[in-house]
RNA sequence: GGGCCCGUAGCUCAGAGGAUAGAGCAUCGCCCUUCUAAGGCGAGGGCCGCAGGUUCGAAUCCUGCCGGGCCCGCCA
């Protein structure tokens, strides 16, 4: 338990004693908040439970936070202060040493510390990417893709088993088109004049992939099927290299799944009948105008929905009702799809589909991510995937590394939209916070490498003297890794990733600034101490490791022990 | 016209009922005999879009308005 749950139950105590004393009405007693007070002079935690109570007890709030110090329970030795304070805050101080405790957790737990077990186990799929296997990934999907990854590594830790899934859009009209595109090119190869039309897919990549196959081993194959079959044959197959590059560029950028569902998979099992059957025996599909329509409008959405055209072939949106039907009867307990934003108005249709079918929809989460900028020189780059003049994820990784790319992605809400800027991400590596927060790790590494050289112990388990803690910088710094597990839990919960991102920047300017104390201040150097007071310094140190490489790991970060020296600005420039 | 998201420092953004609103970048000043100065410390800079309301207390909740993005198909 750590002191803040400590202090719930201790102010629970408190109350529960005031309300037999009868200072507070009969109503249940509120839930203690403990909050972290901005201000130093307010204390190590503080509470406004006194202010909350202040109507009910018909009491003034400084009054009822006296009575609720008054009937506190023996305080404990690390326990120093209660103090009024304010309107009625109850302000906290604590024995900085039991800052420290939480040392010897993290030491202990290792790799599992930051862990919680909110999922219980729970099973838990998380749809991610998706995009049609038509063209190469451009930046937003890039988006998508991390964010999905991180946000799967996240409620991982929090204890979900998670299962990574990528849906594949693999018939259809737009594979249809692909087929087309591709036919339309190989015979132009052939020595025909063709008109391209518009919609068909303008990139150059077409093209390559028809070249390719005209010289390969299916090239005169081909020339002795029909059109039609020609043409299928070509979406087929062009569906099928695009997707192992679309595979191999999310590679790059550190995601893979678990799975890859193919819609085809569906239309094999006659999922859609399937799916459609339970919808028709309770009365929410009908037919209007030769097509058919789902009663999406009797669970919350805006207007009905089609599901089977006129001219018979099913929607889009057919397939995925019975897609999300497949993934609530493979026993997933919570489904989460990533979208992007221009998805929005599908979120009430699928949540109305998920309840029709028969599962509470809250056990769908859609999260929509906002549009992705990308800036080159101030300015926005103009992209249009119907002309196929977009950047491509596998162009942004191969010019800014891997590393800034991930964490440029995850340092936004999913509800702003995301600048990525190349000046920032790019030119000036030597302010990238990426880099900062990975030289703090490789500075802890250094340190432990230099310890070794010197024979100086440290950072064992036992025998670690907390007392030769005394800087307040490193019970601060302490406290800061105890909140690790909060983030963590918190971030999973409201499926925010980037909380993750925000302490790690926040525990990397923490060390910093620690480390650096010790060019002024001896007492901040690490090493050369006597033996206990290096020991206790290493153990600390040792923590901060354990913590950044978790958050390192789960966000998908490299961990440099070391950092190759960079240029600076002016030197690039002799 | 309707729906969703956003509006906070010069720029990019955190903060989502608490006390004196934060960070990075940019600007200015100071600090290197030491475990990596790729660093640190400090300063300036804010009607938290506007107007009402709820509350002991509002950047945060509610209503209206203004501005920007995305969407509103028997497309995917």
């Amino acid at each position: 338990m750590d002191l803040e749950e400590r202090l719930q139950a201790l102010f629970t105590q408190a109350l529960l004693a005031c309300k037999t004393a009868g200072i507070i009405g009969s109503d249940p007693i509120p839930q203690v908040t403990i909050e972290t007070p901005k201000v130093a002079e307010h204390g190590d935690f503080a509470t406004n439970v006194a202010m909350l109570l202040a109507r009910q007890a018909k009491k003034a709030p400084r009054a009822v936070a006296q009575a609720i110090v008054d009937h506190f329970p023996a305080k404990p030795a690390w326990l120093r202060e209660l103090k009024i304070a304010g309107p009625g805050f109850i302000n906290i101080t604590i024995d900085p040493a039991a800052h420290l405790e939480v040392l010897a957790d993290i030491s202990e737990q290792g790799a599992r510390y930051g862990s919680a077990n909110i999922g219980e186990n729970r099973r838990c799929q998380i749809e991610f990417v998706s995009a049609n296997p038509t063209g190469p990934l451009h930046v937003g999907h890039g988006r998508g893709a991390i964010f999905g990854d991180v946000l799967g590594n996240l409620l991982s830790a929090a204890g979900f088993q998670v299962t990574k899934e990528y849906y594949v859009n693999d018939s259809g009209v737009q594979i249809q088109t692909l087929g087309r595109s591709v036919y339309l090119r190989l015979e132009e190869l052939r020595g025909r004049k063709v008109d391209f039309p518009a919609e068909c897919y303008q990139g150059a990549y077409i093209a390559d992939l028809a070249r390719a196959i005209l010289s390969g081993p299916d090239g005169m194959r081909l020339q002795g099927m029909n059109e039609a079959d020609q043409i299928v044959w070509c979406g087929e197959y062009a569906g099928g290299v695009i997707l192992e590059e679309i595979r191999a560029d999310l590679a790059a950028c550190g995601v893979t799944h678990d799975r890859y569902f193919f819609e085809s998979e569906l239309h094999k099992a006659s999922a859609i009948e399937q799916a459609f059957a339970t919808l028709r025996d309770k009365g929410l599909l009908y037919e209007q105008e030769g097509a058919l329509w789902f009663r999406s409008t009797q669970f919350g959405d805006d207007k009905d929905r089609v599901v089977r055209k006129s001219e018979g072939s099913f929607t889009y949106f057919a397939a995925d009702i019975a897609y999300h039907h497949h993934k609530f009867t493979q026993g997933y307990d919570r489904v989460i799809d990533i979208w992007g934003a221009d998805h929005a108005g599908h979120v009430p249709r699928m949540k109305a589909a998920v309840a029709a079918i028969g599962y509470p929809p809250e056990r769908l989460d859609c999260v929509l991510l906002q549009m992705v900028s990308l800036i080159r020189g101030g300015k926005v780059v103009a992209m249009s995937t119907r002309r196929a003049e977009y950047e491509t994820l596998r162009d942004l990784v191969d010019e800014v590394g891997h590393d800034v790319c991930r964490y440029f992605f995850l340092m936004r809400s999913h509800n702003a939209q995301l600048d990525f800027d190349m000046e920032l991400a790019t030119a000036k590596t030597l302010e990238n916070p990426v880099y900062y927060i990975q030289y703090a790790y490789a500075r802890i590494c250094s340190v432990f490498a230099k310890a070794a050289e010197q024979g100086e112990e440290g950072g064992g388990r036992h025998g670690v003297d907390l007392t030769k803690l005394a800087l307040p910088e490193e019970a601060g710094l302490a406290r800061f890794l105890g909140e690790y597990p909060r983030v963590i839990a918190t971030a999973a919960i409201e499926l925010e990733p980037h909380r993750v991102v925000f302490y790690l920047l926040e525990l990397a300017r923490k060390f910093q600034a620690y480390y650096t104390m010790a060019k002024q201040d001896p007492r901040y150097r690490v090493l050369g101490h006597d033996v206990a007071t290096t020991a206790a310094k290493l153990y600390l140190l040792k923590s901060c490791r354990i913590v950044l490489e978790n958050a390192l790991r789960l966000l998908g970060l490299t961990a440099p022990e070391r950092m190759a020296k960079l240029t600076t600005e002016e030197e690039e420039s002799d």
